[in-house]
RNA sequence: GCGCCCGUAGCUCAACCGGAUAGAGCGUUUGACUACGAAUCAAAAGGUUAGAGGUUCGACUCCUCUCGGGCGCGCCA
């Protein structure tokens, strides 16, 4: 919050700057932390970029402007002076600190949120992991990143669906029941073959074991239906033990198989739209999406010579269904093995009528996992792969969330399962919560005092490690802004890190239960304040903030 | 063969439109508990940012090429 006003404040003296010098258009700099050799709170690159534009001593156009920031902006800067090739270091008066702790405790877990000035509608759409197992590793990455991006947004004042689309029709639900089907039978006695490309998991058979203990005539079982409705409920509840819920779960079946009135489906209707847009086309007796005109690298099949349709076709019924929701920006989370997949999609946006920037799809690098220096490998179909539930039954859900939220998407990780299971200090989660137990183990000692009954002064708080620690914590809507432009939320994870290490040198240099009751109570406030970042930050990743540990 | 992503300390990874001495955690070495939690702190060691060239006041960041890893290239989903 304190950046974005400085660098609206300084933009409009540097706009002046350019008039007065004849540019017609000013220019756009960065207002930016400086390294920690430098004893500054932010860096101002202006001076460097107007010297090449007027080709003048970047040092001369840096004291010109500074000479204006000391005469307008005396009630927020306290120092600024030259550095480097021309850089503008600012010093921050402490009152703007003080002004945004009291905030902090003021507005509390409503901090940083502009519920007030942005309404759009966004969808998230994530994890949507076909309904043939059980959720893996992998899944749990894009899950981890959808969730928080969401509450991200939604903190942010957007107005957030997070959504799960379901493949519940196509080839796999064939091949689905059949496995069910095969099992059933073998566990009846009957040797037959099971299925080559079958789905091989023990849940499979779990679920054969379920429809025989119902003692049901196998001609009146619907072996895709009770396959689904099993998965499905396993599905949910390993997102829920994860802290992820969803809004909605959206069906295939809703738009490929329901038919309206005139007995046509959504995608039907979603085909029979481009067709008569002119973006798509009929060729040997097939229907081609002409994504090239969009910048793909060659058409798509929509429907098949004989007459089925291909997955896309789906694909662009349900994108059309969103926007026909009211939803104006939508959110894509794909593992990086769709990406090819982004330049049709993309087109099919746009051939909606919609500007591709209202279509955003964020891929993530899978996980490779590693157990006892052995790569795993993670095919539903294989039988082998991890499922998300036992790395968070054994490393804990937060533990868990944090570490997949610990690297950028396009990052690979590689997700050591044996470390994983370390439950110790290793864990940088167990760090960032330990400063919440030590504020509230300290807010319990502080009941056993009589003299606290008085109000703070912040102006004492006036130490280097008191004024780190209030620096970072107004940067918590910088990382918030940061996560919404790179559509990541992430960064927090580095932020907490971060804000950890300060408060932890904080309260070695600083004892906050001391003989001075007016520092004391003070100092408590700074504490609240940290609980609330913590706790705040640490929800927006899904991770919790317990008070003892 | 073509396309997308990645390559940063021993390991796993950061680095906010291109910015100052490239930062954390783990691991290693050495110190610190008779006041609020040592799950902590202080200090040390560790780098030609895969390589080569280019753009510029300035490149981990942008461009070209090479090498290496992952993934994708179907009238499959």
């Amino acid at each position: 919050m304190i950046k974005q006003r400085i660098t609206e404040r300084l933009g409009s003296i540097v706009e002046k700057y350019c008039k007065e010098k004849g540019l017609t258009e000013s220019i756009s700099f960065a207002v930016e932390i400086p390294p920690k050799n430098i004893d500054a709170d932010f860096a101002v690159n202006a001076a460097m970029l107007l010297a090449k534009k007027i080709k003048a001593n970047p040092r001369v156009v840096a004291q010109e402007i500074i000479n204006i920031i000391m005469s307008e902006m005396a009630d927020f800067v306290d120092k600024a002076d030259i550095a480097g090739a021309g850089f503008i270091n600012l010093r921050l008066k402490n009152e703007i600190l003080y002004k945004e702790l009291a905030a902090i405790i003021e507005q509390k877990e409503k901090y940083g949120s502009l519920a007030s000035n942005n309404k759009e509608k966004i969808m998230v759409e994530f994890v949507s992991a076909n309904p043939t197992g059980p959720l893996h590793i992998g899944h749990g990455r894009g899950a981890a990143i959808g969730d928080s991006l969401a509450r991200v947004l939604r903190h942010l004042g957007y107005n957030v669906t997070k959504e799960y689309y379901l493949n519940d029709v196509g080839n796999q639900m064939q091949v689905l029941a059949e496995s069910v089907r095969l099992r059933y039978l073998q566990l009846k006695g009957d040797e037959v073959p099971f299925l080559e490309d079958g789905y091989k998991g023990e849940y499979i058979i779990d679920i054969a074991k379920r429809l025989i203990s119902e003692n049901k005539n196998i001609n009146a079982i619907d072996f895709k239906k009770e396959a689904v409705k099993d998965i499905l409920a396993t599905i949910e509840n390993d997102l829920k033990d994860f802290s992820v819920v969803f809004d909605n779960w959206f069906s295939e079946g809703g738009i490929a198989v329901d038919k309206d009135k005139n007995g046509k489906t959504e995608v039907d209707k979603a085909c029979e739209y481009l067709q008569s847009t002119g973006n798509a086309y009929v060729q040997d007796e097939a229907l081609w999406l002409a994504s090239t005109k969009f910048g793909d690298d060659k058409d798509r099949v929509l429907k098949r010579s004989d007459g089925r349709y291909t997955y896309l076709a789906s694909d662009v019924a349900y994108h059309k269904n969103k926007f026909e929701r009211g939803f104006t920006k939508l959110v894509n989370l794909w593992g990086a093995d769709h990406h090819g997949y982004v330049a049709r999609i993309e087109a099919c946006v746009q051939m909606l009528g919609f500007s591709k920037e209202a279509l955003k799809v964020l891929l993530y690098q899978l996980v490779s996992l590693v157990r006892n220096g052995k790569p795993v490998p993670m095919s539903t179909r294989s039988g082998e792969f991890v499922p998300l539930k036992e790395v968070v039954d054994e490393v804990g859900k937060d533990a868990c969330r944090f570490f997949f939220l610990l690297r950028a998407p396009d990052s690979q990780l590689e997700f050591d399962l044996e470390l994983a299971k370390k439950q110790s200090g290793e864990n940088p989660v167990f760090y960032v919560q330990y400063v919440n137990a030590r504020c509230h183990s300290i807010f319990r000692e502080s009941q056993n005092r009589t003299d606290l009954n008085t109000e703070p002064d912040f102006s004492l708080l006036n130490t280097k490690e008191e004024r780190e620690l209030m620096k970072q914590l107004s940067t918590f809507c910088d990382i918030l802004a940061l996560c919404e432009k790179t559509m990541s939320p992430h960064h927090f994870t580095a932020y907490l890190i971060e804000l950890a290490d300060i408060y932890h040198k904080f309260y070695e240099k600083c004892r906050v239960l001391g003989d001075d009751s007016k520092l004391t109570v003070s100092r408590l406030k700074l504490i609240e304040a940290v609980t609330i970042i913590i706790k705040n930050g640490l929800g927006l990743l899904g991770v919790s903030a317990p008070e003892k540990m």
